[in-house]
DNA sequence: GCAAGGTC
């Protein structure tokens, strides 16, 4: 029995074969640069095996010459148009390999990824060797790591294609198309008739304005923020401490903070009334800090931008192209757990070389590794990132992004951060307050990761029943503030629980919204803040009027999508129409948008201003 | 000139 297998990348077509051969495999090469074939018996089956793979998925969609072309139709013509199903041009070359390989099979096994979209590819994959040998048996391959014995079961026990998975994402894709097709012609026509300025086409997406409204959204909260006086006591004592010599104690006052003056007030003058301070409570609790997560893409991404200040999608590439020169770990997984078959120390072993962590590392293997701890996610592909090599000769943003994750994993296989807390209640004049201390007796992980930070401010000895006078005990005014605009992790971590896009693509539809100039990029403090153009207020306030959950809830669903499409688009018009009247009317804007040009570092031309920042309301 | 999802 000749068997074909083939998985989704070339990484995972080579790891099978290394591990059903023991390593004894020929290799051919293919008309794919990137693709080879491996050979080998495999006595278990009684089989000949030839391992291979794709690259990602086989097919494109598209509408046909005759409603490609954007004036050629009707954009809602789009909604029945037929959509064509093709071998793109750069998948021409696999095709032909699997043609090959299949004619010479007796059986096709799929080991692709084992997710949605990797059964869609199995389908996909199914209809190039069936069409290349119609009798061919098709089975598929199940497997939720690269783990010997993992594969030799999936070999041994193959199950049947999910076809229900496959149809569900081939539905997705042509929905995305038509709609995405449909809605971007339509509103970018619409607009560019109606708002000179309007430049370049406004793209609709189902993930690029879910992404964009979560900027547009946290920029209405900080727009409309109004800030509250409250009022509270302040109470601290100076007392010398055993290192430090004087330090200011805090305590907290147990209810925080009143809205209400006139109470506020009236406690304040109790509390002056008898301002002697007992000490009610001393309690000495030993505390840890839990060293991190092993690493997710999304996580990734997000520290990438919090820590290495690089841009979501520069964090990825990094990472991709470091895996592809065989430095880390495939980057695109969901899985924050280690298989408990992971072997660990081989991984530390080859750290122990590095001028800045190989003394950690060799503390790992001396009595200081924990197993990592296990998250909620596995997407039974892919282990978390990690690095599977030392490098010595990175630079730049490359270097940052290897010790980031090679420090993560480190972290990852030592031990939590130990230090004890100390809490002192007092009460003074019948109110309650109190102070905390921290000290840190083991840093353990923290030594090796230095983005997590856990300080300690010791209080001094409190005897419980004592008394004294406290230092300062003054009533105080504060005012809430304002919510910050959103920043880039913030963003990913928005997406991620919402679901929009898969950990692979959320940084491009980041990239996305603010190429197309919907969001723009500000820098303070060094943080980088995200913030709505006036194009993009008006477009999430424009659908926002549309009322489309009503309707498609309603029959006769096209008819009513269409009417409210055409209410919503003019609608869409006069709301970015207004916010370009104030863009152009608001007084020190000028200013303003310099400096945004200047820390983004591109100029905009200024015939697009309806891109730019917002007027001031 | 449109989308989102794979991957190189």
């Amino acid at each position: 029995m000749r068997v074909l297998c083939v998985a989704e990348k070339p990484s995972i077509s080579k790891a099978i074969s290394q591990i059903l051969s023991g390593g004894q495999f020929a290799v051919r090469s293919t008309p794919s640069k990137f693709i080879k074939n491996y050979d080998f018996d495999y006595p278990q089956t009684n089989a000949q095996y030839t391992v291979t793979c794709v690259s990602g998925h086989l097919t494109s969609h598209d509408f046909p010459e005759t409603h490609r072309k954007w004036h050629s139709c009707d954009p809602f013509s789009l909604f029945d148009a037929p959509v064509e199903t093709y071998i793109s041009k750069d998948s021409k070359d696999i095709e032909t390999n699997l043609t090959r390989e299949a004619r010479r099979a007796d059986m096709l096994m799929i080991w692709t990824d084992c997710d949605r979209e990797g059964e869609h590819i199995g389908s996909e994959v199914k209809r190039v060797c069936r069409k290349a040998k119609p009798n061919i048996i098709v089975k598929r391959a199940r497997f939720s790591a690269i783990i010997a014995q993992q594969i030799h079961n999936a070999a041994q026990h193959p199950v049947e294609l999910d076809q229900a998975q496959a149809d569900a994402v081939e539905a997705r894709i042509v929905l995305d198309l038509r709609i995405g097709a449909a809605f971007t012609r339509m509103q970018t026509k619409t607009l560019q008739d109606n708002i000179g300025q309007v430049e370049g086409v406004i793209s609709y997406g189902p993930c690029q304005f879910p992404t964009l409204g979560f900027v547009v959204q946290r920029y209405v909260q900080v727009k409309n923020f109004v800030p509250e006086s409250f009022w509270y006591i302040f109470l601290s004592l100076s007392r010398p401490n055993s290192s430090q010599g004087n330090v200011e104690t805090e305590f907290k006052w147990r209810r925080v903070h009143l809205f209400d003056y006139d109470a506020a007030v009236v406690i304040y003058e109790h509390v002056m009334a008898t301002p002697t301070a007992r000490v009610t409570k001393v309690v000495e609790t030993n505390t840890k800090k839990w060293k991190p997560l092993p690493l997710t893409t999304v996580e990734l991404q997000k520290a990438g931008s919090r820590f290495l200040k690089l841009a979501p999608k520069a964090v990825l590439d990094i990472a991709e192209k470091l895996y592809n020169q065989g430095f880390l770990s495939y980057p695109r997984t969901e899985t924050d757990q280690f298989d408990p078959q992971f072997d660990f120390m081989t991984l530390i072993e080859k750290q122990t070389v590095d001028p800045a962590w190989g003394a950690f590392a060799q503390g790992l293997q001396q009595g200081g590794f924990g197993t990592p701890r296990r998250g909620k996610n596995n997407d039974k592909a892919h282990p978390p990132i990690h690095p599977t090599a030392h490098v010595a000769n990175l630079h730049g943003n490359e270097k940052k992004v290897y010790d980031f994750i090679t420090r993560r994993f480190l972290a990852c296989c030592s031990k939590d951060a130990e230090g004890s807390m100390t809490t002192v209640d007092v009460i003074c004049g019948g109110e309650a307050f109190y102070a905390t201390g921290l000290v840190v007796h083991q840093k353990n992980y923290l030594l090796v990761y230095p983005f997590d930070k856990w300080t300690g401010n010791q209080v001094p000895v409190f005897a419980e029943g004592e008394e004294f006078q406290p230092s300062v005990c003054e009533f105080r005014e504060g005012t809430t503030t304002s919510p910050k605009y959103l920043t880039e992790a913030d963003l990913v971590t928005l997406m991620d629980k919402n679901g929009i896009g898969t950990d692979a693509t959320i940084a491009q539809h980041i990239e996305t919204v603010i190429n197309r100039e919907y969001v723009l990029e500000e820098y303070e403090g060094g943080t980088k803040y995200l913030m709505p153009s006036t194009l993009g207020i008006g477009l999430i306030e424009g659908y926002g009027e549309m009322g489309l959950e009503k309707s498609l809830s309603k029959p006769h669903l096209r008819r009513e999508v269409r009417s409210c499409l055409r209410v919503g688009l003019v609608k869409m018009v006069a709301v970015v129409d207004k916010a370009v009247d104030r863009t152009e009317h608001g007084a020190g804007l000028q200013r303003d948008e310099d400096q945004a040009r200047h820390a983004c570092g591109k100029h905009r031309p200024v015939s697009r201003d309806v891109r730019a920042r917002p007027g001031a309301v």
